[in-house]
RNA sequence: UGGGACGUCGUCUAACGGUAAGACUGCAGACUCUGGAUCUGCGUAUCGGGGUUCGAAUCCCUGCGUCCCAGCCA
């Protein structure tokens, strides 16, 4: 068997089951999200999984849509799960399915256990339901409907079917055992009246099976082997297999893994969706949020994602992994291929005093140093520029090199500068521009003398410069873990209010004057950016992905933090 | 307090009775027309206590800690 995906224990669970020809050696996995919200960083680790696995192995993944609940479920989210899925990278091909495509074998299912007397109409109240169900420690009581006949089970069951009973009135429930120490064996609900237009089915049934008794029968209808979802339902498995006896129908093996938690990050539907709600972010998509849809407008690509969930791991250990390593695997993969331009994001005016007025010179710019196949572009030079207002410090600090009174840097691609004056506004004192010389003969970035300078800075020709909008984005929280709150606050207390910096000034060199929405870019010593959809003719807006490593922000904190 | 699961560097993962390894983070250095990238080096871990064994992260017992379960949600 071929031995190239990352280990782990499922993966060992698949071999050994390859091993002893448990599924006649099939591998058949799925994907089953409920419609109800948009999928998140934290679903691709299921996806890359269920989809690895199979792939690994020859297998097939299914899409299936968990979708038993006609009132959390709509259209939209359907078809933006299948669009996020395709855009990781993966591919369900004719395998699409839907929970609801199994209703009438469903429904079949849930008469033969009614025959079998492991199924029982009960009239019991939602509430009542919860008090005869126990606690923790003591056994739940037997409803006083269990004994029911099954004449009457089964015309009570059809009529729920019929409607003749309204929301809430009665449930089908297997019968098991009320004293089980697992509380999903106490007689669970297998069926509910819910009145409701679903999604799919529109009003053809009122009455809608239960996450437990329809996940494993839609695997076994779909001769999954492996049936991989996270430990919260790992309480879930003995019902899950007890159905499959009781039907005495195909049996896949349930698995097990730890959901990811991520640090600084929220990653619960429920939670994301009050973020929605409240207006706390500007949409599913907003690019501070942990969706694959947030998460691809904020720049990342497909690659990066599906290198992080192969780095993470999988196991049970329920763990939080950094927000730095997603970040990593992002600078890692735009490092290779996104290519380089100039941007200045909070312009300073520089002035070239000894630069001819109207003379305008093209230097040339490599796009890619780590793709040489990417080439070169021009970029217009001329006396009038903008560099960064980080670039320029009136009293440079220990260990600054850039720009300041009397020193001399490189503008990229250009020429050794020296700064020889500065203009201040009279009032607030606020550096306003400032005047250089140039040294004709570095023309390029080099000296022939071999002098040296101890940086290098982005510039952009004013009058060739393009506008754009830019949007910084930090963490959404300002914890590690958002959930962390004083008494009687919730998760929306820890929300950063700097989460979203916009920056209307920025100036780009004139190659990026078309660039397209979508497209990724690295703004020199800035870091990774992708154009928003936002963007209109003319207006170009600018997310910021990810920042690059910054080493003289590290210093310049510690120096502060010392002070 | 019933049941289920899980405890290995700061974080995540590996080691499947035989030298505790890798990645990320951090720190130091080299190189550099991006204080980027790249390269080199450094650091820190088997939850505690007993046992079995020539040998234990791994097997057994015990204690402790963390997570999940009392939806007619999934």
């Amino acid at each position: 068997m071929s031995a190239d995906g990352p280990s782990n224990f499922i993966r060992d669970i698949i071999l050994d089951d390859l091993q002893s020809n448990k599924f006649g050696g099939r591998v058949q996995t799925r994907f089953p999200p409920e419609p109800n919200g948009y999928l998140h960083i934290g679903h691709a680790k299921s996806i890359c999984l269920n989809f690895g696995l199979a792939a690994e192995f020859g297998g097939k993944t299914n899409l299936r849509f968990d979708d038993t609940n006609p009132e959390k479920e709509e259209t939209e989210y359907v078809d933006s799960i299948m669009e996020t899925v395709k855009w990781l990278g993966f591919d369900w091909e004719d395998r699409l399915f839907y929970a609801s495509d199994y209703f009438g074998q469903l429904y079949e299912w849930a008469v033969q256990l009614i025959r079998k007397e492991k199924a029982y109409v009960c009239d019991l109240t939602a509430d009542q339901v919860r008090q005869y169900r126990g606690t923790l420690t003591e056994p739940g009581r037997e409803s006083p409907y269990r004994h029911r006949s099954v004449e009457e089970n089964t015309d009570l069951f059809a009529r729920m079917r019929t409607g003749e009973f309204p929301d809430g009135s009665r449930t089908l429930r297997a019968k098991i055992d009320m004293a089980s120490p697992n509380l999903n064996l106490r007689d669970p609900v297998m069926y509910r009246i819910v009145h409701a237009e679903h999604h799919r089915t529109g009003a053809q049934w009122c009455i809608y099976p239960m996450y437990d008794f329809a996940h494993g029968q839609s695997d076994s209808v779909e001769r999954i082997t492996h049936s991989i979802c996270t430990l919260e339902f790992e309480d879930h498995r003995p019902l899950y297999d007890w159905y499959l006896e009781q039907l005495g129908i195909y049996h896949p093996q349930q698995i097990e893994f730890d959901r990811l938690n991520l640090t600084y990050t929220l990653l619960s539907k429920r939670k994301l969706l009050t973020l929605v709600e409240q207006g706390r972010v500007s949409g599913w998509d907003d690019p501070r949020m942990p969706t694959l849809a947030g998460i691809k407008r904020r720049g990342y690509t497909p690659e990066a994602i599906r290198n992080f969930c192969n780095a993470i791991g999988v196991s049970k250990t329920n763990g939080t992994i950094e927000l730095a390593l997603l970040e990593h695997h992002v600078r890692e993969d735009l490092n290779k291929r996104a290519p380089r331009s100039m941007a200045v994001l909070r312009p300073l005016r520089v002035v070239i005093d000894n630069y001819p007025e109207r003379q305008v010179e093209e230097m040339e710019a490599v796009n890619n140093p780590e793709d040489a196949a990417a080439g070169t572009r021009q970029v217009p030079f001329s006396r009038v520029l903008y560099i960064e207002q980080d670039d320029f410090r009136e009293d440079p600090p220990k260990q600054y090199y850039r720009l300041s009174p009397g020193r001399e840097v490189r503008l990229r691609y250009a020429y050794f500068v020296t700064c020889t004056g500065v203009v201040k506004d009279e009032k607030t004192g606020e550096v306003r521009e400032i005047h250089c010389t140039y040294d004709p003969a570095t023309r390029g970035g080099n000296a022939p003398d071999g002098r040296k300078v101890k940086s290098t800075i982005h510039w952009v020709s004013a009058a060739h410069a393009v506008d754009a909008e830019v949007r910084l984005y930090d963490n959404l929280f300002l914890k590690e873990n958002p959930n962390e709150t004083a008494e009687g606050e919730d998760f929306t207390a820890n929300l950063n209010p700097q989460s979203l910096e916009v920056l209307p000034q920025a100036k780009l060199e004139p190659s990026l004057a078309g660039a397209p929405v979508g497209s990724r870019h690295q703004f020199e010593r800035m870091g990774y950016f992708c154009v928003d959809p936002d963007s209109a003719a003319g207006r170009l807006v600018f997310n910021r992905t990810a920042g690059l490593r910054d080493t003289w922000a590290r210093i310049e904190k510690r120096e502060k933090g010392k002070a």
